[in-house]
DNA sequence: GTCTATAGAGAGATAGAC
DNA sequence: GTCTATCTCTCTATAGAC
């Protein structure tokens, strides 16, 4: 067991805050949570805080600039490591359990998504923070698809149909079924395919 | 010009005090909107949002309630007129428009979302009214797919990629080119086309 | 670096006038 | 049916103790 110095026991703290932050802001939205809620919840009080973070807009900030893309990059990271044909029912699986499982991954993306709308000048870092999971995904997509504007374009639509069915489902379960995603990445790369042929 | 009864009257403010509660969650949230704010755009006091509506929260439910679906039946009826070809442009200038020029459509649909997400009593509301447009949806698309269950998944995977590209677009324009929703359709179709051929 | 106590502002909701 | 005045509570942010 090995003491912490003081900066370390600092960025503990931060990172608390953070992983707190990121529950209540989940559940109750930016608007919606309070300072000492999100504190009581990392196990500090509002003091904490205010001495790692200027204010709760701040703190929110800082959330969406380390944290929003963790959950997307790392699935991509998985993914890049399966075989083209585990990787569509890897993604299928994917959207239930980021539906079903992880409560809070959607309506924070739509808090963050909201905050960049609202403030234009930091759209731009949150769009940034979006592209990566997506070169990742492009790469991936790459490799069954030539044109790189092609799978540039494959997987914008794959990430908005992601988003979109997740959220879709976490609302009314009935209308995504559990292969649906599977499905329409099949669909949607064999209809490519064939445009390409066409050409 | 014709007198008003009391009743058209009490009627029009509460026309006006949604249509303005619309624009003003839209811009701030639902918690960051103010009652105040709400009724000074409607052109009103305080006074007249809760003599029609019994609070804030209330008001925004109503608004859920009746509006929320309001834009995508309307598109959904202009699409059912149109040719088979022709949908797909015009549905890909949809996305084009609501992402680009409506500006209040697209976070007071992800303000309503997370109003149901965190108020399970009211999710099923919710998703009912999401089901209407699908519904009409799903009619359109059973002209071109013959199978009920087929076009029913169809018509899901068109409206969550639809919603997830106007998110996009609406932070980072560039990935999303007008042309992009068109060809996801045209390849999402060939796609499943030939999928029902193989069986 | 974190806690406790508090100042100060803002906003939801109500009562009574018109 | 709507407006004005106000009551009340909550929450952000700060100051000073430890």
């Amino acid at each position: 067991m090995t003491r912490l110095t003081r900066a370390e026991a600092k960025a503990r703290t931060r990172e608390r805050l953070l992983d707190a932050a990121a529950r209540v802001f989940a559940q109750k939205g930016l608007a919606g949570a309070s300072v000492d809620e999100i504190a009581e919840a990392a196990g500090y009080s509002i003091g904490a805080v205010y001495s790692n973070f200027g204010s709760k807009e701040q703190l929110f900030v800082e959330l969406l600039k380390e944290k929003a893309n963790d959950r997307v990059i790392r699935a991509a990271e998985i993914m890049a490591d399966a075989e083209p044909d585990e990787a569509r029912r890897a993604f299928s699986q994917l959207v239930i359990e980021v539906a079903d499982k992880d409560a809070d991954f959607a309506p924070l993306q739509a808090e963050f998504w909201l905050y960049a709308v609202r403030n234009p000048e930091l759209m731009e870092t949150y769009a940034e923070r979006m592209r990566e999971p997506r070169d990742l995904l492009t790469e991936l997509v790459g490799r069954s698809v030539p044109d790189p504007d092609r799978a540039g374009e494959l997987s914008a639509i794959v990430i908005a149909l992601f988003q979109g069915l997740v959220r879709m489902r976490r609302v009314d379960p009935d209308s995504v079924p559990d292969e649906l995603f599977g499905r329409a990445l099949r669909w949607l790369f064999t209809g490519a395919e064939a445009d390409e042929e066409q050409k």
